[in-house]
DNA sequence: AGCACGCCGACT
DNA sequence: GTCGGCGTGCTC
C-alpha cells in the first residue's frame, strides 16, 4: 500500500487506479510469459504465486521479472490474483529455471513446471491430532498392570502423545490406551500434529568411525559448507571406501549451520539401505523427493522444504528444482549414472544443472562416484573442480579380486549360459556358506524369439526391438513401448509347433538354469519388473543381508550401491554386453556398470571374488576391471576423444526428428540436413535412422551437432530450426549433451 | 499442456 | 438433416 487508500476524496477517487502489469510465468510449453493484470490496490513482487485464468481455466503462476508488453491491449488482459500463505519462488530459483530452459532450448514454461504444478499448491489440511495425556483418575493395585504402568511412564515423560507415538514408546497394543482411557485415567485433547519432518540431528551419533583419510575429506567439504561459496568437489573412491558416511558430515555440518542440504541419487526408490544409513547417522529418516509420492506426502514436502523445516531433503532428479527456502548444500551421488539425464519433455542432465544451482546460489557442490564421469574428471584436470580421494575400504575389507572367464576355452554347455569355471567357484562359496551374486544386465527369459522352422523373429510392432520373451507371465513383451502379448503356441507366419525358440539368456532363464544346477540353494530373482517398488527391493535387501537366500540373480538393480556383507562371488554373465552398440560411451558405461556391480562383492571380512564371463577378456574395459586400474582406462578414454573434438573435449546436441508419418519425417530431416550449419569447429553429422529407427509407432531420425568446446550450440541450433519448416505431425526434439544415442 | 474452432462420416 | 472425429492454433 502506498498510502492512497485513506485519500477517498482526492484527485483519485472515482477514477480506477492505473492498471498494474504482471508478466506471469505459468507451468505450460508456452517459450514467454504471459501479462496480467492485478485487482486494483494489488501489486505483487517478482516470485509472487499468483492465480491466472487461462483459456478460461484458473491456473498457478509465477510473477517473472521480465517486463509487461505496454503495447498489449488494457482490455485484452485479464486479472491474476495474488494467492495468500504461499512462499514466493526465490531469484536464484528463477534464474536457475531461466537458465535451464535457455540451455535446454525448451520453453520456461516447461521448466518452470518442474518446479511448481497447480496440485503442489493447493492447501494443506488442517493437521490435527489427538492426544493422550495421564489423569483425571489413577489405576491402582492390581489395575496397575505392566501395560498400564508402562503407558503412564512414558506420559510421565513427554506429558502427551499421539496414539501410534505412545503405542510405538511404550511397546503395547492400542487396546491398552483405549481400555484406560475408558476407565478415566488418560484425557484426549486435540492439538496440532507434530511436523512431519523432524530435525536431523548432527550430534546423533557422531562421526567417530571415520578413517583418516575419510576424517581428511569430511573436514574439507565441511569446510566448504562454512565458507558459504560455489565450489565442486568430486568425492571419488572405491566401492565401499564410505563415501556416503564421508559426505554425510558435510550434510551434518549444514545441519549446525541451520541450512537445508540436497542429495541427488540416480533411482531414490530403491534407495531403502541409504535411509537406514542417514537414520542411523542423524536419528530420523530425510525428507525424500521422487516421483511416486502421495500427492498429499509431495504438498507437504513441497511446503516444508520452502518453509525450511524440511532440513535435508534426498530425491530423484526432479528435486532440483524444490524451492529451498536457504539451500547449504549439494551433493550428488553415484554421478556418473545416467540415470540423472532426462530424456523426455525438458531434456536435461541433473548432475549438470545441480552444479549450475550451486553456482547462482553460491554453494558447495560434491559430486561422488567410485568410477566418475570423464566429464568430471576433465574437469579435475582443467583445475575447475578439486578432488578428494578415499584410497581405500573402509574396516578392514579389501577389493574383490577380479578374473576373466573366457568363453572361447570354457564355453557353457550347448543352450546354457553358466560356463564350468563359474559353476565351480559358485559351488565353492555355497559351500563356504557365503552368498553368491549373478548379474545379466536382460529382463525376461530370452531377448529373441524365432521359429526354427520358417525362421520368423517376434518383434513389436510399434518399435525396431524384438520381443522380449517372459515366460512366467508366458507373455511376450517390448521393453521400449510396453506392448506385450500371449506367448503363442504355433508361429504366427507358418503355422509350426512346437517350433518356436528362444535365443540368448535373461534373468529368468540364468535362473532357471541355476535352479537345475543348485536346486537346493535358496534362490532370489532380482529385476525392476519384479521386484515389487521400493518395499519389495527393501524386503529383498532384507532378506539378503539376513542370510535367507543363497544365490541372487538380478539385473542393474542389483548394482545399486547395496551393502551385502555376507555375499563374496559376484558373477557376470554377459561381460560384453554394454559394449557391442559401439556408441561414444559404450565403454565408459560398462566400465561404470560392472564395476559398481563388482563392488558388491566382499564387503565385509570375508574377501570377494568377481568372474566376468566373456568373448573378448582382452577388450580394454575387461582388462580395466581385472588390473583395477580404472584412471588409466579413463585417461586412454579421454585421449581417444580429445583430437576429434568428442564431449568433454567438444559439446553435442542431438536433434531427433521422429513422426508417424515416414515420408514427412525423411523429408524434415532431409531438410535439416540440407541447412546444416557451416563453420570452422562446427560439423554436423546425419540425418541418420535413429538406432531404435521406431520408437512407439514413430519414425526416428537423428542429426548430431558437434562443436569445438568454445562454441555455444544454442545460438547455431536455433539459427539452423528457424530455417527449416516442420510440419505439425512432425516433433524435433533437441538434445543438448546427449547421453544416450538411441 | 488443454481447449476451442473448424471442416467431413454414421446416426437419432 | 445433426453429433463428433481430431487437425491446427491460441492462451495475456
Amino acid at each position: 500500500m502506498d498510502g492512497n487508500e485513506l485519500d477517498l476524496w482526492g484527485e483519485d477517487a472515482g477514477r480506477p487506479a492505473p492498471a498494474r502489469r504482471v508478466s506471469v510465468l505459468l507451468p505450460l510449453p508456452l517459450g514467454r510469459p504471459l501479462d496480467y493484470r492485478l485487482p486494483d490496490g494489488e501489486s505483487a513482487e517478482p516470485g509472487t504465486i499468483v492465480l491466472a485464468p487461462v483459456h478460461g481455466r484458473m491456473l498457478h503462476g509465477v510473477v517473472w521479472d521480465s517486463e509487461p508488453d505496454p503495447g498489449f491491449p488494457l482490455s485484452r488482459l485479464k486479472t491474476a490474483s495474488v494467492v495468500p500463505g504461499l512462499p514466493r519462488l526465490a531469484p536464484d530459483l528463477r534464474r536457475l529455471i531461466d537458465w535451464v530452459a535457455g540451455y535446454t532450448l525448451s520453453a520456461p514454461g516447461e521448466v518452470l513446471a518442474m518446479a511448481i504444478r497447480s496440485p503442489l499448491l493447493a492447501p494443506l489440511p488442517d493437521r490435527t491430532v489427538t492426544l493422550w495425556g495421564a489423569g483425571p483418575s489413577m489405576p491402582e493395585g492390581a489395575q496397575l498392570t505392566p501395560a498400564r504402568k508402562r503407558v503412564l511412564e512414558i506420559l510421565a515423560e513427554h506429558e502427551t502423545l499421539s496414539l501410534p507415538d505412545l503405542v510405538r514408546e511404550a511397546g503395547i497394543g492400542a487396546g491398552v490406551i483405549r481400555s484406560m482411557a475408558e476407565r478415566g485415567w488418560l484425557t484426549a485433547t486435540e492439538g496440532a500434529k507434530a511436523p512431519a519432518f523432524a530435525q536431523p540431528d548432527p550430534a546423533y551419533q557422531g562421526a567417530a568411525v571415520l578413517s583418516g583419510d575419510q576424517r581428511a575429506a569430511a573436514d574439507a567439504l565441511a569446510a566448504s559448507v562454512t565458507e558459504r561459496a560455489f565450489s565442486v568437489t568430486l568425492l571419488d573412491g572405491v566401492t565401499g571406501s564410505g563415501k556416503t558416511e564421508t559426505y554425510l558430515e558435510a550434510v551434518a555440518e549444514a545441519i549446525r549451520l541451520g541450512r537445508q542440504s540436497l542429495i541427488l541419487l540416480p533411482e531414490i526408490a530403491l534407495s531403502a539401505q541409504w535411509l537406514e544409513r542417514f537414520a542411523r547417522r542423524f536419528g530420523v529418516p530425510p525428507a525424500v523427493w521422487h516421483s511416486d509420492l502421495s500427492p498429499a506426502t509431495r504438498r507437504r514436502t513441497w511446503r516444508a522444504v520452502a518453509d525450511g523445516t524440511a532440513m535435508v531433503v534426498v530425491g530423484a532428479r526432479s528435486a532440483l528444482f524444490l524451492p529451498f527456502a536457504d539451500l547449504g548444500l549439494i551433493i550428488v551421488d553415484e554421478e556418473h549414472e545416467s540415470a540423472f539425464k532426462q530424456e523426455e519433455g525438458v531434456i536435461y542432465h541433473a548432475r549438470d544443472m545441480a552444479v549450475v544451482r550451486a553456482r547462482i546460489e553460491a554453494l558447495p557442490i560434491a559430486l561422488v562416484s567410485a568410477t566418475p564421469s570423464l566429464e568430471t574428471l576433465a574437469n579435475v584436470e582443467a583445475g575447475r573442480y578439486r578432488r578428494l580421494s578415499l584410497a581405500s575400504r573402509h574396516g578392514g575389507a579389501s577389493l574383490p579380486e577380479v578374473t576373466a572367464i573366457d568363453l572361447r576355452s570354457t564355453p557353457p554347455e550347448r543352450g546354457r549360459f553358466i560356463a564350468p569355471p563359474m559353476i565351480q567357484a559358485i559351488t565353492d562359496t555355497l559351500e563356504r556358506g557365503e552368498q553368491a551374486m549373478l548379474f545379466l544386465n536382460r529382463r525376461g527369459y530370452a531377448p529373441l524369439t524365432l521359429c526354427r522352422h520358417c525362421g520368423h523373429r517376434f518383434a513389436c510392432p510399434h518399435c525396431t526391438a524384438w520381443l522380449v520373451e517372459h515366460r512366467q507371465r508366458r507373455i511376450l513383451q517390448c521393453h521400449h513401448c510396453g506392448h506385450s502379448e500371449g506367448m503363442p503356441e504355433a508361429c504366427p507366419a507358418c503355422d509350426a509347433t512346437d517350433s518356436l525358440t528362444p535365443v540368448g539368456p535373461g534373468v529368468e532363464r540364468v535362473t532357471e538354469e541355476i535352479e537345475l544346477l543348485f536346486p537346493d540353494a535358496r534362490r532370489l530373482v532380482m529385476a525392476s519388473d519384479t521386484i515389487g517398488g521400493p518395499e519389495g527391493a527393501a524386503r529383498a535387501a532384507r532378506q539378503i543381508t539376513d542370510r535367507a537366500v543363497d544365490l541372487i540373480i538380478g539385473t542393474q538393480i542389483v548394482a545399486k550401491g547395496w551393502h551385502f556383507p555376507h555375499l563374496t562371488l559376484v558373477g557376470v554373465i554377459d561381460a560384453d554386453l554394454g559394449l557391442a552398440g559401439g556408441d561414444l560411451r559404450a565403454g565408459e558405461r560398462t566400465l561404470q556398470l560392472l564395476h559398481q556391480v563388482a563392488g558388491r562383492a566382499g564387503r565385509a571380512e570375508a574377501p570377494g571374488r568377481v568372474l566376468l564371463q566373456s568373448y573378448a577378456p582382452e577388450h580394454p574395459v575387461i582388462q580395466a576391471l581385472i588390473s583395477g586400474d580404472i584412471a588409466a582406462f579413463m585417461e586412454a578414454e579421454a585421449e581417444g576423444r580429445r583430437p576429434g573434438h568428442w564431449p568433454p573435449f567438444g559439446r553435442l546436441a542431438a536433434l531427433i526428428v521422429s513422426g508417424e508419418d515416414m515420408v514427412e519425417t525423411d523429408r524434415v530431416s532431409a531438410e535439416l540436413g540440407r541447412r546444416a550449419p557451416h563453420a570452422p569447429g562446427v560439423e554436423v553429422l546425419g540425418p541418420a535412422p535413429a538406432p531404435l529407427a521406431m520408437l512407439r509407432g514413430r519414425h526416428r531420425r537423428r542429426l548430431l551437432l558437434r562443436t569445438r568446446k568454445d562454441i555455444a550450440v544454442q545460438p547455431i541450433l536455433k539459427n539452423w530450426l528457424s530455417e527449416v519448416s516442420i510440419s505439425r505431425n512432425v516433433r524435433v526434439d533437441i538434445d543438448v549433451d546427449p547421453v544416450s544415442f538411441l
